[in-house]
DNA sequence: AATGAATGAGTCTTCATTCAT
DNA sequence: GATGAATGAAGACTCATTCAT
């Protein structure tokens, strides 16, 4: 792997440097990290190619900016769950992450690109959701569940699979899916 | 897309052949499809490019055979739950094919290979996991519960769920997790 | 500097690998290493750009082969003069590979690869005229001079310098300074 | 080869202009003409990349500077040469120049890249050392040597071998080779 | 004078695929 | 059935150069 570099500001940005990340995060969530040539990505964004070397250095460099934003996002998206209290808020949070894929185009091709990334390059870790899990615990501690950590794991596994199969299958009925969660615990 | 071409006879393999399919399904679940050049396949199955071709007419071809394998030994694995009446007994056998992925390698290097190619092409659809989904769906009907279709469904997509888990985390407890999943279920 | 492969035997190749390699030759003296593009090279010998680095991996394992190849007709051209043990006749022989730039338009070519491969990659050292100057320390002795091994190396200097001469400079008498030569060592 | 400009005026220069001669100076010495890019002497010099072509219009006129400089230095060193009348003493103060190699380290620097571009790009004729020979035939002459401007240009050549040996070999012995040069002429 | 964004042509190299043997 | 030479298009990336500010 060569060593790749963000650019010194993400705030910082210029048109073009704009259009070239979001052109790249379009193509790489539809049709994969490898599959899309930096040239591919520099005529979507209407640039010329070098542009994409002079801006991010590499095109691991272009991902890492990618991701990194995604992490960004991840985090202001979560924070509203990790400092819930009341733990039946905590789990129809959870849930109501969900249901902002259906509405939010923008987050929804940032999670396509996550798991793209997972299962393409074994990257990035699970670590990003931990503080999720940490909160899922306690509200399952607090709920009484024999054994909150496990809980946690397992409900975050169901929420990762359902968005999975949201995103694999075309036919897949995520309102209907929720509803069940939501019986099934209740809140 | 390339049209392509399964070969003749599924049964009737010569040794090189044999070989290639090998290699390539280890290549493949182990860097994936894109990021695997048929020329690594020929030298680590140790035969000429040229060969892949003839007997698989294009890359994709080869990805197609691996991929009908993986389907026969689907089935393979699947028939045994299929074929099950008794509703807490097909529920057991479901949980079983996670603690399978443990002890048999070559059926988790498979698995991985269907998860990788699942997101790096979204070409193979859900449907290889419809008769599962029927016989999950009947027994849950048989154990009264009131949305079998979608209960089987859920059940699919939490196993789904464990087994990426398992494959893409180090320090994952397939164990402790399939045991709270029979005590959910009550089997 | 990446590594680099010789094609498994230098003298089993097919007429275009020996056009690949007369072509680069060619190319290199002329233009130098660095500005000679593969893709000039391949257009010269009218092959596939692609072919140049099946056959020799690298744009370097190219310019291995020709140096290769060219110290092997180094050793041929030198051995002539090794095994010589008349003294004034070595340093005759000597003066006559000045004499064969001439003539020799492919060994011309070599040397004035040499040359410029030497300035521009700084990669070969001067061990390969180590035995030429063994025998003529050894013919120097036997002449009689004071220190045969300095007087070895003072005379490749000035056979050096006449040929990096007749290189760079067109209105050069090569004649004329091989006359001085033999005239100043009295051969 | 694009035409080129020389700076308005040498002798008035900016701290930036002199950095990026500097820094040229040193690169093109080290790395080559052509393997050394503008960016790369851009950033030895600490300036941005554009600065180069308002102050030298082409990398070429980068070079040519560069070597105008050179041979304003060289005249310098020629001169003392060149005035000198006394035959013994044209020979001594030539050698000198050899001995001030070790010491000079920025002349070395100087020469080294007279020898890099003279190969790389051909470019600089031998017309630079034409007062020197003409000095040296004079001193020849008077001296009694039947062929003053052959043995000029011989000892040039001589003295040219020694400095290149002495560039490219780390363990070149420079004031032996000039003792023995003494010795044989001497002086 | 100085910057740095922007470009387009070109660099080396890899790839899937074809074909003569 | 099997090889390996050969290709052409595409890949990531670099370069000299221009231009608005």
């Amino acid at each position: 792997m060569a060593k790749s570099q963000q650019p010194k500001a993400i705030f910082i940005m210029t048109a073009k440097q704009e259009k070239i990340l979001k052109s790249a995060l379009e193509l790489f969530a539809k049709e994969g990290y490898k599959a899309t040539s930096t040239s591919k990505v520099a005529k979507h964004a209407g640039v010329s190619e070098g542009l994409i070397f002079r801006h991010f250095t590499n095109k691991e460099g272009l991902l890492d900016a990618i991701l990194k934003e995604g992490e960004e996002q991840a985090k202001l998206l979560f924070s509203d769950i990790v400092f819930e209290t009341e733990p039946k808020e905590v789990l129809r949070k959870a849930f109501a992450m969900l249901e902002n894929l259906q509405a939010n185009k923008a987050a929804l091709e940032f999670w396509k690109l996550q798991y793209k990334i997972k299962w393409e390059t074994e990257k990035y870790g699970e670590h990003k959701t931990e503080p999720l899990e940490l909160a899922l615990a306690s509200a399952f501690k607090k709920l009484g569940f024999a054994n909150p950590e496990q809980e946690a794991l397992f409900m975050l596994i169901i929420v990762d699979g359902i968005a999975m199969h949201y995103f694999l299958k075309q036919t897949f009925d995520l309102d209907a899916m929720i509803a069940l969660l939501k019986a099934k615990y209740e809140v």
